[in-house]
DNA sequence: AACTATTTATAAGA
DNA sequence: TTCTTATAAATAGTT
């Protein structure tokens, strides 16, 4: 367009075709940004260099929601190419969760062990005892609720019959380690 | 940029404004479609006019395919085909995420917390398992640090003596639960 | 839509 | 890349 008119053909001076890649990808994201603004339109644009890396822009919002307001667009039309916008949200959201996870996870083992991602053999030791004063704390706490239900039940019981008699109480994996004194059933 | 320089803002008179607006839509996805064909680059543009109507330019297969490669391309190298999941499992599996996501930050707080906070038994429950299935790969790490570390040590016994014979390993609670062969010790 | 007068974009060179 | 500049293209305002 300039200092000479230009075949429109690919150019095969790599040079040569790098450098007016640079440059026609700014004029074209700028002319749509423009044309965004001066007529109040909703525009994305990408552009994959032929190596493959990636260029956009999305002048309102962000490309997630253009493209499924793209999606929503055409389905209307053709009928066919429909109920992709939600699996794509799904998936999305799925890895969002599950880096989250990921992320509680690594602060867990942070704060237990004290940082780093590949733990020496003590850090391991120390985690480890850790974790399974968690587990006891757990099961403790599992019992708790547990008795304050049989608690619960055993008064209303008693508001018919009188006290009944219970025998060994267990949870999941766990029989309870003592015997249970009475006076727990009557606050 | 002809007959006197634009503001660049909303162009209030919607005769002016849709004028230009077609003029210029022209004109970028002819840019597009240039530098597509100069630099061998993959470019797909979309352009809602402010009444929602959609203009589109994909230069290189459909814009379907182009969607799904820049979905790839954010999206970091999980590279799955993109529109297929049953919306309803996704479902499940975002509900059942989350929910873990709070049952995980409950936990951390229950912890710090020095014990009690108001978790449900079947919270609890799970958490319990989260630190089990964690605790058990604290446990496979331990194994095989120590085995390396055996490895290590029995070279450098043969060095001086050949080969010795040792007893059954056993790591803080865990007896290796199988026979370690010679071989082991001998890359 | 067509037609220009101008502004922009940009090819080639440094 | 960036800058410069001659020229090709795009386009604002008008018809």
């Amino acid at each position: 367009m300039a200092r000479g008119k230009v075949q429109m053909k690919r150019i095969e001076n790599p040079v040569h075709r790098q450098v007016t890649f640079c440059k026609r990808r700014a004029g074209l994201l700028k002319k749509a940004k423009e044309l965004s603004i001066l007529c109040d339109a909703d525009i994305g644009v990408f552009i994959f260099s032929n190596h493959g890396k990636l260029y956009e822009l999305a002048t309102n919002g962000t490309m997630q929601g253009l493209i499924e307001k793209y999606l929503k667009s055409t389905r209307g039309a053709q009928a066919e190419p429909v109920m992709q916008t939600q699996p794509l949200d799904a998936k999305d959201e799925i890895n969002m969760l599950k880096q989250e996870i990921e992320i509680l996870q690594k602060g867990l083992r942070y704060m237990f062990g004290g940082g780093t991602g590949t733990m020496t053999l003590d850090e391991l030791l120390v985690l480890e005892k850790h974790l399974e004063l968690w587990i006891y704390n757990i099961r403790s706490t599992k019992m708790d609720i547990m008795f304050q239900e049989i608690n619960l039940l055993r008064n209303k019981m008693e508001e018919n019959n009188g006290i009944a008699n219970f025998g060994p109480i267990t949870t999941n994996n766990i029989e309870c380690p003592f015997a249970i004194p009475n006076e727990i059933f009557q606050f």
